[in-house]
DNA sequence: GCTAACCCGAACAATGGTGTTCGAGTTGGG
DNA sequence: CCCAACTCGAACACCATTGTTCGGGTTAGC
């Protein structure tokens, strides 16, 4: 298994805090150095340079890594089981904040990587939401009003958005999660039988 | 009047390129030079500074003038006749591209300028959507669910959303305002009753 | 305990942005 | 028509960032 990319113990938690540490900064600014990525992992500027050759090369790994997670997170839950509403409620409960993560990065990968890299690869983790998307319009859980593309990025507008909040203290973390679940149902026009109290 | 700043009509016409060329190239890339702004407006470098004796004063001025633009756009509605949900629906449906290209400025000056002298110049635009969304409250034709700050924030964040898919071509402009408007009366929880179809 | 893998500070060249100065040319407005 | 206002290219010093090299020190792992 890892005997392709034998590393010492030491090196693979360096690795680790400097994935930390550059999500972190960059997340808050994208043009964020590497001196200070760096220091905000604990580590020498040299150290960084030997993992990741370039600014680059960072970027692109903190790009697979964020995508995966996203990725297990979303895989986790059962999409198609019950009716569609429920099952997106479920989704937005279990992953809006590393979606979230997941968008921040994007931000930073848009700049440094170029559009072109970016969105394919991001496409596979947005067609699963998609998919549920289409199958609560099959249903009528969702109004087929608006279109689907734009129902799906108010979606992860939205969940961008609430992160944002509880990030900067507006917004408290705990009804947080309601308060965007009643938001997002009522923005895909299910209207207030379905979605209960 | 325009007898204190007494200047010549070329530098005013320049000035107002620049200002233009600051918003889209700003807008597209928050870090974008000097030397780029210059060269999108179709000036020289040096005449750039000429006008603007830093970045920092650059950016603080088209924040200025974005913030009056939005304001004069949100003044010319009326936001206290008739019902809540109609004139959140006129709101958004005339002022929707303005705020969001106040929302690429405000994104600039947030990393130029500092959190702390952007958060209160800003706040006077964000009031007037808070006091008609408090309103519509009031009357019961928006949600009471979810906290009010979250609410504003959900019908900011859906109208940068949807300037940004039209921006990038993923939707149809003519579409986009019915979308959104459909979209924002759904998520503040007024029920397809008030909406109509 | 030995060796290879690893860490790291210092110093390097290269690049690119900022803000300024100079000097010559162009243009608006009275 | 004439002058002040304005434009602009070139060149400047300054600073931050990137990516590299060197050389000595530490540590994991067998």
């Amino acid at each position: 298994m890892t005997s392709a990319t034998r590393r010492r113990a030491d090196a693979e938690r360096n690795i680790e805090a400097i994935l930390d540490a550059a999500l972190a900064r960059l997340g808050r600014d994208p043009s964020a150095s590497m001196t200070e990525i760096a220091k905000a992992a604990g580590v020498g500027r040299v150290t960084l340079y030997g993992h990741f050759p370039s600014r680059e090369e960072l970027v692109d790994t903190l790009f697979d890594r964020s995508l995966a997670d996203a990725d297990a997170v979303l895989g986790a839950v059962d999409i198609d089981a019950g009716r569609a509403d429920e099952a997106l409620a479920r989704l937005v409960r279990s992953s809006w904040r590393v979606l979230d993560r997941q968008r921040t990065v994007l931000v930073v990968a848009l700049r440094v990587l170029g559009p072109e890299r970016v969105r394919d690869r991001h496409a596979a983790v947005f067609a699963r939401l998609e998919r549920l998307l289409r199958r609560g319009r099959e249903e009528g859980a969702f109004s087929a009003a608006a279109p689907p593309g734009w129902q799906a990025t108010a979606v992860y507008s939205l969940m961008h958005a609430a992160a944002q909040e509880v990030d900067e203290g507006r917004l408290d973390a705990a009804q947080a999660a309601e308060a965007l679940v009643s938001t997002i149902l009522g923005a895909l026009g299910g209207g207030p039988a379905g979605t209960g109290r």
